[in-house]
DNA sequence: TGAGTCTTTGCAACCGGTTGCAACACTTCC
DNA sequence: GGAAGTGTTGCAACCGGTTGCAAAGACTCA
């Protein structure tokens, strides 16, 4: 059925070794074998196994990348890069869907059989402890979208979720609000702990400034927009920072059902910057997230890891900016 | 590093096939000689190496996942519904993006060279000549949300585009529309082309119809956006059937923008009801798609397929219906 | 021409499993 | 007790490749 290395061999009469050979970049074949290989390789069609390879070489190409993202559309974003910046590399992403589990073990088992020379974690909410369980497997690991931490004991890229929450109290302190609000995702999102603490940290220290917070159940349209419903049946916060874009726009469209104005009632910032916060229909100020770098250095990064697996483990940041739209009221009208 | 079958024979005190059995369902060994191996191999933490054994066995239990559409929020749903229902059946997806790739070839070497069991391609705008290139390298293929054909050559489920255009040319009729419009994806993408003719027959055929067409260059929000905007330049049709929600949506935001109301001024319906269509601040009428149908089958053809390679290529197809929203006028407000 | 060096080549063992086959063990039944 | 039948086990070959090693070949230079 398939032509295997043997076949070739025969025909190009050489031995089975000269055709690895051929296949095998830096591998000493003259030009004379080469050529002979390569015209018997493409009469029968031939092409390596990755697989049967991988067996002796101890390396696949296979990247897992485990995701439970799978129903915020800036992830559609991020599988697009992932995918597309693996293969450019020569490498394979074997995707795995959480969705709803939160033990490692499975995942770890089933990469583990396919033998993945790496694995990238693709998620703001699970915790640290999940990618723990690979690196303590002696897997390369890197969590994308991270957690942050001063003393990482797994490899994380992302951002400082911190320091956006300070951000964002900045960018609403400078534009003159005083009643603001943060208008989290589920509590026990580790990206939503860290945009809440950052948050608070820089309102609670400002005299004037009246400061509350409440958090949806989900990071999705609906679980933002119910909650603003229900933060709108008493009188809102002149502005809020919400977890995320999705949340930002089911907000969004509870606070316009109330036929209040935005940002003339009520100032709304988000954080993620996905395509659709663009569409001019939404037109969401919000933090924009360099999924591009954050991608590029995650799988640069495990693939150092392949190498050089003793490697101490690091936390790469990237900052964040600003994308100025019409959901806050512009700087210069201060009190 | 990692343990092996070798190891957990000695431990056990056993040959290697007694441990291959105990791993093999349906083989046979006493119940005495598993207990031990299965002991021995917890001491060991062993598990099976997946890729090692599909070198005798022939059957990876990877199924090629190949896309081009990672600009759609709806394939976000989709990639998250295969590999739901690939990881139910003991499956994983190795998935392939195709961004603007369209030859299949270097598809078909890649996937080959990892030796999928099946392969997948989820597109609603490749043409049926990629998927054949699969189907005539004895790969077992589906090509889910493909374009239907009488004899098709290559196993495609998804649904009638060409009747979805008749039902959204009689939706528009019933409710009493007679300026009519069609507003196409890329003219080239085959789902456009079916949705078209569907329509364009129906309307074509009916008198006292004002039917006209035009495409935006992408399914893209911006391309709905920026072919409604020049379309609103002469006076716009009272109704038009949107190449799917993406385009609709984009549409919207144009006709919005100019001060024009859905659906007293302009009406609309869409295609596919993407999470987003049910967004309140989007409340787009739409046809449905039954994507967890066509996923769910698509894959047990596939399965099939891998078990009966000479199974003759069937097109499936599922009805669609429509989902009332905001962006129709109502029935009943007939001329 | 011949020694020394560098390159190319094939053999054979190996990677981590599976499986046909024959030998063996254990029942069952006459 | 022995024959027949069933269930279990290990041997050895195999899946499709890679690679260390030693031998062969090509080349350089005196």
């Amino acid at each position: 059925m398939t032509v295997t290395l043997k076949e070739v061999a025969e025909r190009a009469g050489v031995s089975r070794s000269a055709v690895s050979r051929t296949f095998t970049a830096g591998a000493s074949v003259s030009v004379k074998t080469r050529r002979k290989v390569e015209q018997a390789a493409d009469e029968l069609g031939y092409s390596p196994n990755a697989l049967a390879s991988s067996l002796t070489t101890g390396r696949t190409k296979l990247i897992g990348l485990i995701s439970n993202n799978f129903h915020n559309p800036l992830f559609l974003e991020v599988f697009d890069l992932f995918t597309r910046s693996l293969q450019d590399r020569g490498l394979r992403p074997l995707l795995v869907n959480l969705s709803d589990e939160t033990d490692p073990a499975n995942s770890l088992r089933l990469l583990r059989q396919y033998s993945v020379d790496g694995v990238v974690v693709a998620s703001s909410t699970l915790s640290p402890e999940f990618s723990l369980a690979f690196h303590n497997a002696r897997i390369p690991i890197v969590h994308s979208f991270g957690k942050f931490a001063n003393a990482p004991k797994v490899h994380v890229v992302g951002i400082d979720n911190i320091e956006c929450g300070r951000m964002a109290a900045r960018t609403l302190l400078a534009r003159g609000y005083r009643r603001i609000a943060f208008l989290g995702g589920p509590a026990d999102a580790t990206s939503t702990i860290d945009r809440r603490a950052g948050f608070r940290e820089v309102l609670r220290d400002t005299s004037g400034v009246d400061y509350s917070e409440s958090h949806a159940t989900a990071y999705s349209f609906d679980a933002g927009r119910s909650e603003m419903q229900r933060l709108l049946r008493c009188p809102p916060a002149e502005a809020y920072f919400c977890g995320d874009d999705v949340l930002s726009i089911g907000a969004l469209s509870a606070i316009e059902e109330q036929g209040l104005l935005v940002p003339q009632h009520v100032g709304l910032i988000g954080l993620n910057d996905m395509a659709m916060a663009r569409w001019q229909n939404i037109d969401l100020t919000t933090i924009r997230q360099p999924i591009r770098q954050i991608i590029d250095s995650s799988i640069e990064l495990v693939m150092a890891m392949i190498d050089t697996p003793d490697r101490l483990p690091e936390a790469r940041l990237f900052a964040c900016d600003i994308i100025e739209r019409g959901t806050l009221r512009p700087l210069q009208q201060t009190e």
